[in-house]
RNA sequence: GUGAUUGUAGCUCAGUUGGUUAGAGCACCAGAUUGUGGUUCUGGGGGUCGCCGGUUCGAACCCGGUCAUUCACCCCA
Protein backbone atom coordinates (compact mmCIF):
# COMPACT_ATOMS: atom_id res chain seq x y z
CA UNK A 1 0.00 0.00 0.00
CA UNK A 2 1.18 3.17 -0.65
CA UNK A 3 1.33 5.34 2.61
CA UNK A 4 -0.51 8.94 2.86
CA UNK A 5 -1.15 10.94 5.87
CA UNK A 6 -4.76 11.20 7.02
CA UNK A 7 -6.68 14.26 5.49
CA UNK A 8 -5.69 17.68 6.23
CA UNK A 9 -2.70 16.60 8.12
CA UNK A 10 1.03 16.92 7.30
CA UNK A 11 4.53 15.56 8.24
CA UNK A 12 7.30 18.31 8.35
CA UNK A 13 10.38 18.26 7.37
CA UNK A 14 13.71 19.44 9.85
CA UNK A 15 13.57 22.65 7.68
CA UNK A 16 10.13 23.43 8.42
CA UNK A 17 10.53 22.22 12.18
CA UNK A 18 13.42 25.02 13.01
CA UNK A 19 11.12 27.62 10.95
CA UNK A 20 7.73 26.85 13.05
CA UNK A 21 9.84 26.63 16.12
CA UNK A 22 11.12 30.35 15.28
CA UNK A 23 7.72 31.18 15.21
CA UNK A 24 6.73 29.06 18.51
CA UNK A 25 9.75 30.58 20.41
CA UNK A 26 8.89 34.44 18.90
CA UNK A 27 5.61 33.96 20.41
CA UNK A 28 6.43 32.21 24.05
CA UNK A 29 8.95 34.64 24.49
CA UNK A 30 6.79 37.26 24.37
CA UNK A 31 4.24 35.96 26.33
CA UNK A 32 6.92 34.71 29.18
CA UNK A 33 7.34 38.12 29.26
CA UNK A 34 4.30 39.70 29.72
CA UNK A 35 4.07 37.26 32.64
CA UNK A 36 1.76 34.36 31.37
CA UNK A 37 2.37 31.18 32.57
CA UNK A 38 2.45 27.80 30.82
CA UNK A 39 -0.45 25.01 31.15
CA UNK A 40 -1.17 22.04 28.84
CA UNK A 41 -4.26 20.26 28.31
CA UNK A 42 -5.01 16.71 27.27
CA UNK A 43 -5.60 16.31 23.19
CA UNK A 44 -9.13 14.93 24.20
CA UNK A 45 -11.74 15.87 26.18
CA UNK A 46 -14.87 14.62 27.27
CA UNK A 47 -17.21 15.61 24.30
CA UNK A 48 -19.36 17.20 27.39
CA UNK A 49 -16.94 19.03 28.07
CA UNK A 50 -16.53 20.55 23.83
CA UNK A 51 -20.38 19.96 22.96
CA UNK A 52 -22.28 23.08 22.76
CA UNK A 53 -19.01 25.36 23.21
CA UNK A 54 -18.99 26.61 19.45
CA UNK A 55 -22.58 26.65 17.98
CA UNK A 56 -24.09 24.49 15.99
CA UNK A 57 -21.50 24.44 13.00
CA UNK A 58 -18.75 24.05 15.93
CA UNK A 59 -20.10 20.81 17.07
CA UNK A 60 -20.30 19.35 13.44
CA UNK A 61 -16.69 19.91 13.25
CA UNK A 62 -15.40 18.31 16.46
CA UNK A 63 -13.42 15.45 15.73
CA UNK A 64 -15.32 12.05 17.96
CA UNK A 65 -13.26 9.20 19.22
CA UNK A 66 -14.79 6.03 19.12
CA UNK A 67 -15.58 4.14 22.51
CA UNK A 68 -13.64 1.61 23.15
CA UNK A 69 -14.95 -2.07 23.78
CA UNK A 70 -18.59 -3.29 22.61
CA UNK A 71 -19.35 0.13 21.53
CA UNK A 72 -22.16 -1.04 20.06
CA UNK A 73 -23.70 -2.44 23.66
CA UNK A 74 -26.82 -0.12 24.69
CA UNK A 75 -27.57 1.03 21.15
CA UNK A 76 -31.55 1.54 20.27
CA UNK A 77 -31.93 0.11 16.71
CA UNK A 78 -34.43 2.33 16.44
CA UNK A 79 -32.08 4.98 16.60
CA UNK A 80 -30.33 3.75 14.00
CA UNK A 81 -32.64 3.14 11.45
CA UNK A 82 -33.97 6.16 12.22
CA UNK A 83 -30.16 7.62 11.73
CA UNK A 84 -30.84 9.85 15.32
CA UNK A 85 -27.14 11.05 14.73
CA UNK A 86 -28.09 13.22 17.69
CA UNK A 87 -28.91 10.36 19.98
CA UNK A 88 -26.63 8.02 18.89
CA UNK A 89 -23.44 10.14 18.60
CA UNK A 90 -23.05 10.52 22.46
CA UNK A 91 -23.79 7.18 23.05
CA UNK A 92 -20.71 6.03 20.58
CA UNK A 93 -18.21 8.02 21.43
CA UNK A 94 -17.69 10.00 24.96
CA UNK A 95 -14.90 11.69 24.24
CA UNK A 96 -13.77 14.37 21.06
CA UNK A 97 -10.19 16.39 19.75
CA UNK A 98 -10.39 19.40 21.67
CA UNK A 99 -11.76 22.18 18.64
CA UNK A 100 -9.55 24.89 20.33
CA UNK A 101 -7.87 25.94 23.72
CA UNK A 102 -10.31 28.27 24.98
CA UNK A 103 -12.59 25.73 26.39
CA UNK A 104 -10.24 23.40 27.24
CA UNK A 105 -8.85 26.10 29.77
CA UNK A 106 -12.45 27.34 30.69
CA UNK A 107 -12.67 23.99 32.50
CA UNK A 108 -9.03 23.70 33.51
CA UNK A 109 -9.72 26.95 35.53
CA UNK A 110 -12.82 25.32 37.12
CA UNK A 111 -11.27 22.39 38.18
CA UNK A 112 -8.37 24.04 39.59
CA UNK A 113 -9.78 27.07 40.78
CA UNK A 114 -8.79 26.09 44.49
CA UNK A 115 -5.00 26.25 43.31
CA UNK A 116 -4.46 29.36 41.08
CA UNK A 117 -4.70 33.18 42.34
CA UNK A 118 -6.57 35.66 39.96
CA UNK A 119 -6.27 37.10 37.62
CA UNK A 120 -4.56 34.13 36.65
CA UNK A 121 -2.44 34.34 32.95
CA UNK A 122 -1.93 31.31 31.28
CA UNK A 123 -0.13 30.82 27.93
CA UNK A 124 -0.84 27.71 25.89
CA UNK A 125 0.93 26.37 22.28
CA UNK A 126 -0.85 23.28 21.44
CA UNK A 127 -2.64 21.45 18.46
CA UNK A 128 -6.01 21.31 17.79
CA UNK A 129 -8.35 19.63 16.02
CA UNK A 130 -11.44 20.34 13.16
CA UNK A 131 -13.25 17.93 11.05
CA UNK A 132 -13.18 20.37 8.42
CA UNK A 133 -12.51 20.50 4.55
CA UNK A 134 -8.85 21.64 3.87
CA UNK A 135 -8.09 24.24 2.00
CA UNK A 136 -5.79 27.27 1.35
CA UNK A 137 -4.75 27.65 5.25
CA UNK A 138 -7.04 25.21 6.56
CA UNK A 139 -5.75 22.71 8.16
CA UNK A 140 -7.36 19.34 10.24
CA UNK A 141 -4.84 19.42 12.54
CA UNK A 142 -3.14 23.48 13.05
CA UNK A 143 -1.49 24.45 16.58
CA UNK A 144 -3.02 27.49 18.44
CA UNK A 145 -1.35 29.89 20.61
CA UNK A 146 -3.19 31.39 23.37
CA UNK A 147 -2.92 33.86 26.07
CA UNK A 148 -5.83 34.39 28.04
CA UNK A 149 -5.97 36.19 31.43
CA UNK A 150 -9.12 35.16 33.57
CA UNK A 151 -10.69 36.69 37.36
CA UNK A 152 -10.51 40.48 36.11
CA UNK A 153 -12.65 42.46 34.11
CA UNK A 154 -10.21 45.27 33.52
CA UNK A 155 -10.08 46.87 30.34
CA UNK A 156 -5.85 46.90 31.17
CA UNK A 157 -5.73 43.52 29.99
CA UNK A 158 -7.14 43.86 26.44
CA UNK A 159 -4.57 46.91 25.71
CA UNK A 160 -2.22 44.04 27.08
CA UNK A 161 -3.38 41.74 24.37
CA UNK A 162 -2.93 44.34 21.89
CA UNK A 163 0.53 45.38 22.88
CA UNK A 164 1.34 41.33 22.64
CA UNK A 165 0.33 41.36 19.19
CA UNK A 166 2.28 44.19 17.94
CA UNK A 167 5.45 42.83 19.45
CA UNK A 168 5.32 39.56 18.06
CA UNK A 169 4.13 40.56 14.64
CA UNK A 170 6.62 43.19 14.73
CA UNK A 171 9.71 40.66 16.03
CA UNK A 172 8.71 38.38 13.63
CA UNK A 173 9.14 41.43 10.57
CA UNK A 174 5.34 40.68 9.46
CA UNK A 175 3.06 43.73 8.84
CA UNK A 176 -0.40 43.13 9.99
CA UNK A 177 -3.39 45.08 10.85
CA UNK A 178 -4.81 44.18 14.60
CA UNK A 179 -8.71 45.21 14.25
CA UNK A 180 -10.99 45.50 17.13
CA UNK A 181 -14.53 45.84 17.82
CA UNK A 182 -16.85 45.25 20.49
CA UNK A 183 -19.46 42.88 21.08
CA UNK A 184 -21.24 45.36 22.79
CA UNK A 185 -21.29 47.20 20.07
CA UNK A 186 -22.67 44.92 17.94
CA UNK A 187 -25.54 44.20 20.65
CA UNK A 188 -26.54 47.94 20.67
CA UNK A 189 -26.56 48.24 16.87
CA UNK A 190 -29.16 44.91 16.86
CA UNK A 191 -30.90 47.28 19.63
CA UNK A 192 -31.24 50.38 18.01
CA UNK A 193 -32.52 48.47 15.17
CA UNK A 194 -35.39 46.65 16.71
CA UNK A 195 -33.74 43.66 16.14
CA UNK A 196 -32.13 42.40 19.71
CA UNK A 197 -32.87 38.81 18.68
CA UNK A 198 -31.74 38.52 15.50
CA UNK A 199 -28.26 39.95 16.66
CA UNK A 200 -26.04 37.07 15.49
CA UNK A 201 -27.58 36.84 12.17
CA UNK A 202 -26.92 40.51 11.89
CA UNK A 203 -23.34 40.08 12.23
CA UNK A 204 -22.48 37.09 10.48
CA UNK A 205 -24.16 39.21 7.37
CA UNK A 206 -21.84 42.48 8.06
CA UNK A 207 -18.94 40.01 8.82
CA UNK A 208 -18.39 39.60 4.79
CA UNK A 209 -18.74 43.09 4.12
CA UNK A 210 -15.08 43.17 2.85
CA UNK A 211 -16.02 40.22 0.86
CA UNK A 212 -19.18 40.29 -0.72
CA UNK A 213 -20.05 43.98 -0.77
CA UNK A 214 -22.45 46.51 0.81
CA UNK A 215 -25.23 45.11 -1.38
CA UNK A 216 -24.58 41.76 -0.52
CA UNK A 217 -24.68 41.99 2.86
CA UNK A 218 -28.44 44.14 2.95
CA UNK A 219 -29.18 41.02 0.74
CA UNK A 220 -27.82 37.95 3.35
CA UNK A 221 -29.86 40.27 6.26
CA UNK A 222 -32.94 40.34 3.95
CA UNK A 223 -32.40 36.79 3.66
CA UNK A 224 -31.87 35.63 7.47
CA UNK A 225 -35.15 37.47 7.92
CA UNK A 226 -33.85 41.12 8.63
CA UNK A 227 -36.81 43.83 8.44
CA UNK A 228 -36.32 46.30 5.30
CA UNK A 229 -36.14 49.22 7.68
CA UNK A 230 -33.72 47.56 10.55
CA UNK A 231 -31.50 46.81 7.29
CA UNK A 232 -31.86 50.89 6.21
CA UNK A 233 -31.09 51.71 9.90
CA UNK A 234 -28.12 49.07 10.22
CA UNK A 235 -26.52 50.66 6.47
CA UNK A 236 -26.45 54.11 8.45
CA UNK A 237 -24.89 53.07 11.15
CA UNK A 238 -21.92 51.11 9.25
CA UNK A 239 -21.28 54.30 7.27
CA UNK A 240 -20.31 56.05 10.63
CA UNK A 241 -16.40 56.87 10.77
CA UNK A 242 -15.91 58.06 14.47
CA UNK A 243 -16.54 57.29 17.89
CA UNK A 244 -18.39 60.36 18.88
CA UNK A 245 -20.95 59.86 15.76
CA UNK A 246 -21.63 56.18 17.07
CA UNK A 247 -21.86 57.00 20.39
CA UNK A 248 -24.40 59.63 19.58
CA UNK A 249 -26.47 56.69 17.19
CA UNK A 250 -26.50 54.34 19.74
CA UNK A 251 -27.58 56.77 22.65
CA UNK A 252 -30.51 54.54 22.55
CA UNK A 253 -28.86 51.24 23.81
CA UNK A 254 -27.27 51.22 27.54
CA UNK A 255 -25.55 48.04 26.53
CA UNK A 256 -23.93 49.91 23.01
CA UNK A 257 -23.11 52.74 24.76
CA UNK A 258 -21.05 50.87 27.17
CA UNK A 259 -19.11 49.00 24.40
CA UNK A 260 -18.18 52.15 23.13
CA UNK A 261 -16.52 52.99 27.01
CA UNK A 262 -14.88 49.98 26.95
CA UNK A 263 -13.28 50.31 23.78
CA UNK A 264 -12.29 54.25 24.66
CA UNK A 265 -10.63 53.07 27.92
CA UNK A 266 -9.17 50.56 25.89
CA UNK A 267 -7.60 53.34 23.34
CA UNK A 268 -6.53 55.20 26.52
CA UNK A 269 -4.27 52.77 27.84
CA UNK A 270 -3.05 52.02 23.93
CA UNK A 271 -2.26 55.70 23.50
CA UNK A 272 0.10 56.15 26.54
CA UNK A 273 2.76 54.29 24.25
CA UNK A 274 3.80 53.76 20.47
CA UNK A 275 3.00 50.45 18.92
CA UNK A 276 4.19 49.52 15.56
CA UNK A 277 1.82 47.51 14.06
CA UNK A 278 -1.33 49.63 12.44
CA UNK A 279 -4.25 48.90 15.18
CA UNK A 280 -7.93 49.51 13.48
CA UNK A 281 -11.12 50.13 14.91
CA UNK A 282 -13.66 47.76 12.58
CA UNK A 283 -17.28 47.79 13.32
CA UNK A 284 -18.40 45.21 10.62
CA UNK A 285 -15.76 42.83 12.81
CA UNK A 286 -17.80 40.08 14.33
CA UNK A 287 -16.03 36.83 15.26
CA UNK A 288 -17.82 33.57 14.55
CA UNK A 289 -17.25 31.80 18.70
CA UNK A 290 -20.31 32.94 20.22
CA UNK A 291 -19.07 32.67 23.36
CA UNK A 292 -17.51 36.33 23.35
CA UNK A 293 -19.43 39.87 25.15
CA UNK A 294 -17.02 42.12 25.04
CA UNK A 295 -13.79 43.37 22.77
CA UNK A 296 -13.34 41.17 19.83
CA UNK A 297 -9.76 41.12 18.25
CA UNK A 298 -8.85 39.88 14.82
CA UNK A 299 -5.44 40.23 12.92
CA UNK A 300 -4.79 40.34 9.11
CA UNK A 301 -1.82 39.98 7.45
CA UNK A 302 -0.79 42.94 4.83
CA UNK A 303 -0.04 42.69 1.47
CA UNK A 304 -1.03 38.50 1.16
CA UNK A 305 -4.53 36.45 0.69
CA UNK A 306 -5.14 34.63 3.50
CA UNK A 307 -7.82 34.46 6.33
CA UNK A 308 -6.69 36.55 10.07
CA UNK A 309 -4.06 34.94 11.57
CA UNK A 310 -5.27 35.29 14.99
CA UNK A 311 -8.04 36.72 17.20
CA UNK A 312 -9.66 36.56 20.05
CA UNK A 313 -11.91 38.48 22.64
CA UNK A 314 -13.16 39.11 26.30
CA UNK A 315 -15.68 36.43 27.14
CA UNK A 316 -17.68 36.99 31.01
CA UNK A 317 -19.69 33.80 30.97
CA UNK A 318 -17.35 30.97 30.04
CA UNK A 319 -16.47 29.35 32.91
CA UNK A 320 -19.96 29.19 34.02
CA UNK A 321 -21.64 26.07 31.80
CA UNK A 322 -18.74 24.31 34.14
CA UNK A 323 -19.95 25.81 37.16
CA UNK A 324 -17.49 29.01 38.31
CA UNK A 325 -20.02 32.04 38.07
CA UNK A 326 -18.56 35.58 37.29
CA UNK A 327 -14.87 35.19 36.21
CA UNK A 328 -14.40 36.87 33.26
CA UNK A 329 -11.52 36.22 30.62
CA UNK A 330 -10.03 37.47 27.69
CA UNK A 331 -7.66 35.98 25.65
CA UNK A 332 -6.41 35.85 21.99
CA UNK A 333 -4.65 33.34 19.99
CA UNK A 334 -2.14 33.30 17.28
CA UNK A 335 -2.74 30.85 14.26
CA UNK A 336 0.87 29.20 13.85
CA UNK A 337 0.32 27.61 10.36
CA UNK A 338 -1.06 30.61 8.69
CA UNK A 339 1.56 33.14 10.22
CA UNK A 340 4.26 30.02 9.15
CA UNK A 341 2.08 30.50 5.86
CA UNK A 342 2.23 33.86 5.22
CA UNK A 343 5.90 34.03 6.26
CA UNK A 344 7.00 31.79 3.88
CA UNK A 345 5.36 33.95 0.81
CA UNK A 346 6.43 36.88 1.94
CA UNK A 347 10.13 35.15 2.60
CA UNK A 348 10.33 36.71 5.70
CA UNK A 349 11.84 33.97 7.19
CA UNK A 350 15.49 34.39 8.79
CA UNK A 351 18.04 32.61 7.92
CA UNK A 352 19.45 31.45 11.21
CA UNK A 353 22.32 28.75 10.86
CA UNK A 354 22.99 29.38 14.42
CA UNK A 355 21.64 25.50 15.33
CA UNK A 356 23.03 23.88 12.10
CA UNK A 357 26.10 22.17 11.11
CA UNK A 358 29.07 23.89 11.10
CA UNK A 359 31.96 20.90 10.46
CA UNK A 360 31.81 18.02 8.73
CA UNK A 361 34.97 15.25 8.84
CA UNK A 362 35.68 13.62 5.74
CA UNK A 363 37.90 10.35 6.20
CA UNK A 364 39.29 8.78 3.69
CA UNK A 365 41.07 5.58 5.10
CA UNK A 366 40.19 3.52 8.45
CA UNK A 367 42.50 5.11 10.48
CA UNK A 368 41.67 8.08 9.55
CA UNK A 369 38.34 7.47 10.55
CA UNK A 370 39.45 6.60 14.07
CA UNK A 371 41.74 9.78 14.32
CA UNK A 372 38.47 11.70 13.48
CA UNK A 373 36.33 10.20 15.47
CA UNK A 374 38.35 11.44 18.43
CA UNK A 375 38.97 14.77 16.95
CA UNK A 376 34.89 14.83 16.52
CA UNK A 377 34.30 14.44 20.43
CA UNK A 378 36.67 17.40 21.04
CA UNK A 379 35.35 19.81 18.95
CA UNK A 380 32.15 18.78 19.92
CA UNK A 381 33.20 19.61 24.03
CA UNK A 382 34.01 22.88 22.48
CA UNK A 383 30.53 23.14 21.24
CA UNK A 384 30.85 23.15 18.12
CA UNK A 385 28.05 21.24 15.94
CA UNK A 386 30.12 18.78 13.56
CA UNK A 387 29.65 15.57 12.32
CA UNK A 388 32.01 13.08 10.61
CA UNK A 389 31.00 10.93 7.46
CA UNK A 390 30.18 7.39 8.71
CA UNK A 391 32.58 5.56 6.39
CA UNK A 392 35.45 6.05 4.27
CA UNK A 393 33.90 6.58 0.76
CA UNK A 394 35.43 8.04 -1.84
CA UNK A 395 35.91 12.04 -1.86
CA UNK A 396 33.03 12.74 -4.24
CA UNK A 397 30.41 10.86 -2.12
CA UNK A 398 31.62 12.71 1.19
CA UNK A 399 32.12 16.14 -0.49
CA UNK A 400 28.32 15.84 -2.19
CA UNK A 401 26.57 14.55 1.73
CA UNK A 402 28.70 18.23 2.81
CA UNK A 403 27.10 20.11 0.30
CA UNK A 404 23.63 18.65 0.84
CA UNK A 405 23.61 19.74 4.41
CA UNK A 406 24.57 22.83 3.79
CA UNK A 407 27.66 22.56 6.30
CA UNK A 408 30.23 25.40 5.69
CA UNK A 409 33.68 23.47 6.73
CA UNK A 410 34.64 20.46 6.17
CA UNK A 411 37.84 18.52 7.81
CA UNK A 412 40.09 16.19 5.30
CA UNK A 413 41.71 13.71 6.98
CA UNK A 414 43.74 11.50 4.81
CA UNK A 415 47.22 9.23 5.55
CA UNK A 416 49.54 12.91 5.31
CA UNK A 417 47.18 14.02 7.58
CA UNK A 418 47.74 11.74 9.99
CA UNK A 419 51.49 12.23 9.88
CA UNK A 420 52.21 15.60 10.01
CA UNK A 421 48.51 16.28 12.41
CA UNK A 422 47.61 19.37 10.03
CA UNK A 423 44.56 18.96 8.91
CA UNK A 424 43.20 20.38 5.67
CA UNK A 425 40.30 22.50 6.84
CA UNK A 426 38.82 23.67 3.65
CA UNK A 427 36.08 26.61 3.55
CA UNK A 428 33.09 25.41 1.28
CA UNK A 429 31.79 28.66 0.18
CA UNK A 430 35.33 30.19 -0.72
CA UNK A 431 36.78 26.99 -1.54
CA UNK A 432 40.13 28.17 0.85
CA UNK A 433 42.25 25.55 2.41
CA UNK A 434 43.76 25.62 5.42
CA UNK A 435 46.58 23.62 6.97
CA UNK A 436 45.18 23.25 10.74
CA UNK A 437 45.85 21.32 13.77
CA UNK A 438 42.86 20.35 15.61
CA UNK A 439 43.41 23.46 18.19
CA UNK A 440 43.28 25.86 15.64
CA UNK A 441 40.29 24.26 14.16
CA UNK A 442 38.30 24.66 17.25
CA UNK A 443 39.44 28.13 17.88
CA UNK A 444 38.36 29.27 14.63
CA UNK A 445 35.15 27.17 14.75
CA UNK A 446 33.85 28.29 18.25
CA UNK A 447 33.54 31.69 16.97
CA UNK A 448 31.74 31.37 14.38
C1' G B 1 -21.66 19.56 4.65
C1' U B 2 -21.86 21.55 -1.05
C1' G B 3 -19.17 22.09 -5.79
C1' A B 4 -14.84 21.58 -8.64
C1' U B 5 -9.55 19.83 -9.38
C1' U B 6 -5.43 16.63 -9.58
C1' G B 7 -3.10 11.57 -8.62
C1' U B 8 2.31 7.94 -13.80
C1' A B 9 9.94 6.12 -10.88
C1' G B 10 12.50 9.01 -4.62
C1' C B 11 11.34 14.36 -6.99
C1' U B 12 9.43 17.44 -11.38
C1' C B 13 6.70 15.90 -15.32
C1' A B 14 5.75 13.57 -20.78
C1' G B 15 2.65 9.57 -22.46
C1' U B 16 -1.15 10.23 -29.54
C1' U B 17 -8.20 8.18 -31.44
C1' G B 18 -7.96 2.69 -25.86
C1' G B 19 -3.21 -1.32 -28.99
C1' U B 20 2.96 -5.06 -28.06
C1' U B 21 8.08 -4.53 -23.33
C1' A B 22 5.11 2.93 -19.96
C1' G B 23 9.37 7.31 -21.03
C1' A B 24 12.61 11.99 -19.96
C1' G B 25 15.31 15.22 -16.64
C1' C B 26 17.04 15.38 -11.72
C1' A B 27 18.32 12.02 -7.68
C1' C B 28 20.45 7.08 -6.47
C1' C B 29 24.16 2.86 -7.42
C1' A B 30 28.60 0.96 -10.19
C1' G B 31 32.87 1.70 -13.38
C1' A B 32 36.10 5.06 -15.84
C1' U B 33 37.88 10.16 -15.70
C1' U B 34 39.39 14.11 -12.41
C1' G B 35 44.20 14.72 -7.55
C1' U B 36 44.13 22.04 -4.38
C1' G B 37 39.42 16.05 -5.54
C1' G B 38 32.47 19.01 -6.13
C1' U B 39 33.73 18.01 -13.28
C1' U B 40 32.79 14.81 -17.33
C1' C B 41 31.66 10.03 -19.70
C1' U B 42 29.55 5.05 -19.76
C1' G B 43 26.44 1.60 -17.68
C1' G B 44 22.72 0.06 -14.00
C1' G B 45 18.70 -0.48 -10.41
C1' G B 46 13.96 1.41 -9.55
C1' G B 47 6.87 1.93 -11.55
C1' U B 48 0.62 -3.41 -9.69
C1' C B 49 0.20 4.12 -13.77
C1' G B 50 -3.23 6.05 -5.81
C1' C B 51 -6.54 1.78 -4.50
C1' C B 52 -10.99 -1.44 -5.66
C1' G B 53 -14.36 -2.77 -9.22
C1' G B 54 -16.71 -2.30 -14.21
C1' U B 55 -16.86 -1.76 -19.80
C1' U B 56 -13.64 -3.98 -23.73
C1' C B 57 -10.41 -9.00 -27.57
C1' G B 58 -7.27 -5.26 -25.16
C1' A B 59 -7.32 0.21 -20.11
C1' A B 60 -2.25 4.77 -17.55
C1' C B 61 -6.24 6.49 -21.06
C1' C B 62 -13.47 5.26 -20.81
C1' C B 63 -17.20 4.48 -16.44
C1' G B 64 -18.40 3.82 -11.01
C1' G B 65 -16.69 3.75 -6.10
C1' U B 66 -12.89 4.83 -2.65
C1' C B 67 -8.45 7.21 -0.50
C1' A B 68 -5.51 11.41 -0.83
C1' U B 69 -4.18 16.65 -3.16
C1' U B 70 -5.34 21.57 -4.41
C1' C B 71 -9.20 25.28 -4.64
C1' A B 72 -14.04 27.88 -3.91
C1' C B 73 -18.58 27.99 -0.81
C1' C B 74 -19.97 27.32 4.35
C1' C B 75 -17.23 28.31 8.49
C1' C B 76 -12.67 29.58 10.58
C1' A B 77 -6.82 29.99 12.70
Amino acid sequence: MKPTTAEGTRDFTPEQVLKRNYIFDTIRSVFVKYGYLPIETPAMENLSTLSGKYGEEGDRLLFKILNNGEYLKGIKPADIEAQAYKALTPALAKRGLRYDLTVPFARFVVMHQNEISFPFKRYQIQPVWRADRPQKGRYREFYQCDVDVVGSTSLVYEAELVQIYDEVFSKLNLPVVIKFNNRKILTGIAEVAGIPELMVDMTVAIDKLDKIGLDGVKKEMADRGIGEAAVEKITQILAIQSLEELESALSASETGKLGIQEIQTMLQFLNSSPLQQEVQFDITLARGLNYYTGCIFEVQAKGVTMGSIGGGGRYDNLTEVFGLKDVSGVGVSFGAERIYDVLESLQLFPNDNSSSLKVLFIVLNEEAQLYAFKALKKLRDAGVNSEMYPEPAKFDKQIKYAQKRQVPFVIIVDTDELQSGLLRFRDLTSNQVEKLNLEEIIAKTQAL
